[in-house]
DNA sequence: CAAGCAATATGACATGATGTCAATATTATA
DNA sequence: TATAATATTGACATCATGTCATATTGCTTG
């Protein structure tokens, strides 16, 4: 016999369910801090104590609500890198980069809630370094790679660069989910990629 | 008469003292999360409304214990930039890029405390805010002066090219802050530094 | 110098959130 | 149907915050 017909297991689930939508509700509509577990009880129309035993508190449910956004962080993370020419490599990274700010503006709401959160949890924080570990080393291979051919400076140490480039893109990505960019997406990935690409690359 | 040699006023000025000191022991101790202004109370030997007679808060007293890093901070900002060529250019970003960074080594137990509390209090992340818009501006003019005098590509958006050189340093700092980087202060600058002049000056 | 006034200091209290746990309800199994 | 296993519940203990009526201390004035 199936756990999934299993109807007690069913109940346990669907009461998960519940408050995993009553969760995202009330942290769009409060932010991470002044969203309460009694809120989100209440609109689940669960007991009090029913949030701790599927989950051990807000940043848990949290973590949950945001693990689609985060797999499509790895995945834009692991988008091939190949150039044979300085301007091929410049568009690769322009695409990146512009996929990465994307990002921020497709998932601006639940964006906001998770940089408050990055504040108030190490969970969370944590969640969010080994997104920004993945991209760093990523970057790093590429321009290792990009030395390699010849296309890149070579007297430039590959990680440092590759933590440089990567922490612009991400304070503009923050700029963009609060909403305090003052250019489109495509200009700021344009003028970004233009300095870096120039700054790093040989001719 | 002055306020100072009024008794009751000096008094309440010592209060007020004791109170920093011990609040500025038990943020380094604790943290800014941890930290509780009972802690504080206790450690200072004053009443626990006493706190709140000379503070606001928490936030409050940290940002006061900050004021003189701030302060350190809008100095750096106002280094003066008139380069004639782009060496000169590049010696300057490099040595202020440097000062800026070698602020996280100085004063790295506070700084720790504040990053923690810019993700706590609406007030301290305006603080930093503050001090971030500064530094961009001051860069976007100085990008805009080496434009004018044909040091710099033309091209290129100096805000938006100004706002990505600052959040690299700015991430390296908070790297340094918490003791994650991994290479010295000097050599991070000057690769940073690398790129970015290289990126943005011509020849 | 004594009485009254103003500035300071105090801690008990109300509030609000958290996480736990013994008790209860529900479903499965024998 | 009895018993075991699983799921739910809300009352409770805990802890930090900010407020406020009261107490204390020092100044001032008649």
């Amino acid at each position: 016999m199936k756990k999934t017909e299993d109807k007690r297991h069913l109940r346990s689930i669907i009461t998960r369910q519940k408050l995993l939508e009553a969760a995202k509700e009330v942290f769009l509509q409060e932010g991470f801090q002044k969203a309460t577990i009694s809120q989100m009880i209440k609109k689940a129309n669960i007991g009090y104590g029913t949030a701790y035993v599927h989950f051990e508190g807000k940043e848990d449910l949290l973590i949950v609500l945001m693990e689609d956004v985060m797999e499509r962080f790895y995945e834009i993370a692991e988008i091939s890198f190949l150039p044979k020419s300085k301007q091929e490599a410049e568009e690769i990274i322009h695409k990146q980069a512009k996929a990465f700010l994307l990002m921020a503006e497709a998932e601006r709401d639940m964006m906001q809630v998770f940089e408050q959160a990055i504040g108030f949890s190490a969970l969370i924080s944590d969640k969010w370094k080994a997104i920004r570990e993945k991209f760093i080393q990523r970057i790093s291979m590429d321009i290792a790679y990009a030395q390699q051919s010849g296309l890149a400076r070579v007297e430039l140490n590959h990680v440092l660069v590759a933590r440089g480039w990567f922490f612009t893109n991400e304070m503009y990505l923050w700029e963009i989910v609060r909403d305090e960019h003052h250019a489109s997406v495509e200009e700021i990935a344009k003028t970004i990629t233009a300095v870096y690409v120039t700054g790093l690359y040989i001719l």
